[in-house]
DNA sequence: TCTGGGGTCCTAGGACCC
DNA sequence: TCTGGGGTCCTAGGACCC
């Protein structure tokens, strides 16, 4: 048979936990949760659960003091970045090792491999044992003819499997489920569907892409129904991925008060962003400050500034923008922003939303 | 003491220009 | 007394993903 090109999408299994109980094979089997600073009591939350802390209905996103109450048995650990590259660097190395494979990286831990071959489960195979011998962590494989079909996939393959999505089989077995098991789509876009009388995979591909712009504009209506059928691009862009910007954001364990207390978060905070900026040598064209007012309002404030602006500067605007912040009101959470110039050569995002996929 | 942090892209509406 | 229409840029707000 002749070689075909193949999308497979490379999932770790539970990244993160794995890759703590690597360190510590005693906590192999245990609920882990990773978190924050580790620290229950604090404002954060879950980064990661391990499969025996899901058991319990724990997930990502939730508040770790919640986690914490529903596994009192759980391991809590603090966020540990470094260790985490670190593995997701090897992995990647290992990816691109593989013959002919072209890999384009999504996160921390999963990528698309694209390449040519008769079996790609085979290849699949090959793929997850190269991967457990060079790092010991399992990965699970989806196959895929396009980018969105590949990646659905993996969820089918979870732990350590492989699995198959194509024109052949994506309404057999996507066609019954919600639109929010799609890739793109979430709680909110779900329910303005179900408005329209569109629950299911099925029924979202049925429908006229034209019928979807009233609801969800130009772009993301089309985008939509597109996504339903799972078609799109179906070719690994591994031309490397620039920022078009950095921004840092903090949760303050204590609500900010006063005009001197956020002053002094925002210079601390900017410096913050400028690192992260300087560390590429490119200009800053554009800030956006985050301001969460307790307990949940937020407001952004956006500002273009001058390219050539240095550090002072770009400071002053900073405190520019501050100066529309509500006095009188406690703040949660502040964030900021720094846009950086894109070449035209660019890739486009990571995510799967919109252009060119 | 409910609610992270780092990203991407789209949309709507107003300002401004011709 | 009537005040178009297209294009672009900017800001604010959302939605989603890992």
């Amino acid at each position: 048979m002749a070689d075909t090109p193949w999308v497979l999408h490379v999932d770790l299994d539970q990244f993160i936990a794995a890759v703590e109980v690597l360190r510590r094979p005693e906590l192999a089997g245990k609920p882990i949760i990773v978190g924050g600073r580790g620290d229950p009591n604090e404002r954060a939350v879950v980064s990661t659960a391990s499969y025996e802390a899901r058991a319990f209905g724990v997930g990502s996103g939730m508040p770790l003091r919640i986690a914490a109450r529903k596994v009192p048995d759980a391991v809590i650990l603090p966020v540990d970045h470094e260790a985490y590259l670190e593995a997701s660097e090897r992995v990647m190395a290992t990816l691109r090792a593989q013959p002919a494979a072209t890999v384009q990286v999504l996160g921390w831990d999963e990528a698309f491999v694209g390449i040519e071959t008769a079996d790609p489960e085979a290849y699949a195979r090959a793929v997850q044992a190269a991967v457990f011998e060079r790092t010991q962590l399992h990965c699970s494989v989806g196959i895929g003819d396009t980018l969105v079909r590949a990646k659905v996939a993996t969820g089918f393959g979870k732990p350590a499997g492989v699995f198959r999505l194509t024109a052949a089989n994506w309404l057999d077995v996507m066609g019954g489920r919600p639109t929010k098991e799609l890739w793109g789509v979430g709680a909110k876009v779900s329910g303005r569907l179900s408005k329209l009388g569109i629950a299911t995979v099925a029924e979202l591909a049925a429908a006229d892409p034209q019928d979807l712009i009233p609801e969800f504009g130009p772009r993301m209506g089309p985008w939509y129904a597109q996504l339903g059928r799972g078609e799109g691009a179906n070719v690994v862009d591994d031309t490397p991925w620039v920022a078009r910007g950095h921004s840092r954001e903090t949760t303050f364990q204590r609500d900010l008060t006063g005009a001197a207390q956020v002053h002094e978060a925002l210079r601390e905070l900017t410096s913050r962003v400028l690192e992260d900026i300087a560390a590429e040598g490119r200009p800053v064209i554009g800030l956006t400050l985050k301001v969460r007012y307790a307990p949940f309002s937020t407001k952004t404030y956006a500002r273009k500034i001058p390219a050539t602006s240095d550090g002072n500067e770009i400071l002053t605007r900073v405190l520019e923008l501050a100066s529309g912040i509500e006095a009188g009101h406690p703040i949660r959470l502040l964030g900021l922003r720094a846009e950086m110039p894109m070449p035209d050569d660019a890739r486009k995002g990571h995510t799967p939303t919109r252009s060119g996929w």
